[in-house]
DNA sequence: TGCTGTTTTTGGATTGGTCTAAATCTAGAG
DNA sequence: CTCTAGATTTAGACCAATCCAAAAACAGCA
């Protein structure tokens, strides 16, 4: 049983507008305005006393109508691939913070990897005149999608992934050098056989972590080179493992492409009756949470999604307030996380911390 | 370096509106709107002739516009606590599909458990004028916020958990249902000291668990009896059951508030030097995908985040037709995905599918 | 052809703010 | 006491759609 509202609420709507506030006030429909926008202009009794009458018959800004008019929505739209995984979540949440700090308000979508459901709701980021899009590609994205958001005069902020030709606004951790650290450390330990595990079909994020896999093994003149390509699943390294493992040489160290290629590669070496970090050496990238759950502990290399999300949407409002500033990239440095899954703790050998050189293609 | 924009794009916005539709196609504004929203009012020809000059100049929508005279803004407010979690990720990825086949589109706020931030975003939705809000009410969030939701007039579905007395739209699983699987399942198996680990100052969530808990022991006609408040984090479990194993009589089973402090717990009992599963059986609530990662592998009340957020947005949808239509309770039977953790390996008596009553208080 | 009853189409008001340029109001200088 | 620069305030157009009631077009029928 609802039960009666108390005072003037009208029926449906309360709806109090900058009309009523001024007639309260006794002063115009454009000096509320100003009030309400913080302007200079009013003498602050006048303030006062319109805040007053703002306070009193309890107005709500109507964001919409202000953006009609006005040139801003103090929105933004936010597309990840893959919102269920912490990854993104982690990322999300930075993202929200950075953004409500400032007032901010952002639609998030989940494209699940799909271009279509991305340009869908593109497409309806534009209708809703959202100021800004912060974009982690979907796989298979149109390379001119950025050019088109761009034609429409739409800033976007690529994550994680970066698509086309034109100098973008970027922020993502740097994969190039994030897989240089793991393959050093395994060097470091003295591993010779390291083979790469996973990576969907290519993307910036694909090629950039081969790329640094592959010149890591050239820098320090080992022969061994093993890239299995797949998508990147737990099942994923769950087969290739198995598959790895039974050729004549198998490796003695696998770099997985993210954590869950990782647990899945730990999986299938137990399958095999070999032990993670003693019989083959796993590392992970992304550092998940779950990393230091599993058994043993997985080395990961830490690509601090948070931080990643704070970035980006940092860059997002320069980008706003300055349409025609030069484009930004922000590589995040990762940092290797060592646990048990590297065996490192079996070889008491010290991990070099060795420097290697980034890049942003 | 930007190249130069064709056609007639006006610098910054294309700008195209119904007034220019309406001169090209020789007809007027008020016709083209109605063939922008598909009303069958106005001829077939008219429609084709209108609808090219759409094409042709290239119009986009505005649904700022549109909202301002209009009712709908075809938004939504999503407020959860804690994004981060894998949990919500699922769940809104559930809200997310179901709600983009409606051709709704939802701004997502973390509270990160504080009602401050949560009013803020409620604040601010309001002002965006949104349809309706989805929400998972953070830790001490006032009880007449509900209240307060109704009486803007703003349609509040409830997920998780609720607050407040008056009849609400809720979507959520079934956690008394759940521990009482949890603990039959113990009960089966030979358990007699069965504790209880986490859960927060009081809401609704954790005392459904907490009666099924205790609702379970009596129904068996169990004595031992040890329920720990806590957190829900990971920390609290480790802490918690080091605790409760040094007590004089230790239980021989827990049941943990989710599987966070499931693995927490866990760990704990590593550390003791205790094995899961066979020195202390141990059960999760959320069945999160990394459950089965875990070694021993986590047992866990499944609880479907996906399929409630489904139905969440659901419920929004149907609210938003029927503002006045009778609250409805959507709670999900979970179920009992049954792993090592528990000891079922261990002792091959067959676990009971006991069926328990389920309630909504 | 005139009349009536549908279909279609339309003008103009409306939504709730912001913007611009002009009006009004100070106070200090001459 | 008048004038003017600077500080406040305001009127009215404007943003891009929807809504309503009334006009126009069209058909069928006497």
């Amino acid at each position: 049983m609802t039960s009666k509202r108390r005072s003037s609420a009208t029926h449906r709507e309360s709806s109090v507008t900058l009309q009523d506030i001024a007639a309260h006030a006794g002063v115009s429909r454009s000096t509320v305005s100003l009030v309400l926008r913080g302007s200079s202009l009013v003498a602050e009794p006048t303030r006062l006393k319109v805040q007053a009458s703002i306070k009193a018959l309890g107005y709500v800004y109507n964001r919409g109508a202000a953006a009609l008019r006005g040139r801003r929505t103090s929105t933004l739209g936010v597309v990840v691939y893959d919102i269920a995984n912490p990854f993104f979540g982690a990322m999300v949440a930075g993202i929200d913070n950075a953004l409500s700090r400032e007032g901010y308000v952002s639609f998030l979508a989940n494209s699940e990897d799909s271009p279509r459901r991305q340009e869908r709701f593109l497409e309806r980021m534009r209708e809703h005149a959202v100021d800004g899009i912060l974009l982690c590609p979907a796989e298979g994205t149109d390379p001119t999608l950025i050019d088109t958001l761009n034609a429409w005069g739409m800033p976007c902020i690529q994550i994680l992934r970066h698509i086309g030709e034109t100098p973008f606004d970027y922020a993502g951790p740097d994969f190039h050098l994030g897989v240089c650290q793991a393959v050093d450390h395994l060097v470091g330990l003295g591993h010779e056989r390291i083979a790469f595990l996973g990576g969907h079909a290519e993307h910036s994020a694909t090629r950039e972590r081969w790329e640094g896999y592959c010149d890591s093994l050239a820098r320090h003149g080992l022969d061994y080179k093993r890239l299995l390509r797949a998508t990147v699943t737990r099942r994923d390294g769950f087969a290739l493992i198995q598959q790895l493992m039974s050729e004549p040489t198998p490796p003695t160290a696998v770099v997985c492409h993210n954590d869950m290629v990782a647990f899945g590669a730990m999986f299938g070496l137990k399958r095999l009756g070999l032990t993670p970090g003693t019989d083959c050496a796993v590392i992970g990238i992304d550092d998940v949470e779950e990393a230091e759950l599993v058994d043993p502990a997985l080395t990961s290399v830490a690509t601090h999604p948070y931080a990643i999300g704070e970035e980006a949407a940092r860059l997002a409002l320069r980008r706003i307030h300055d349409p025609k500033g030069a484009p930004e990239q922000v590589v995040l440095s990762p940092r290797l996380q060592v646990r048990g899954s590297c065996g490192a703790r079996l070889q008491p050998r010290t991990a070099s911390a060795q420097a290697a050189s980034g890049q942003m293609p």
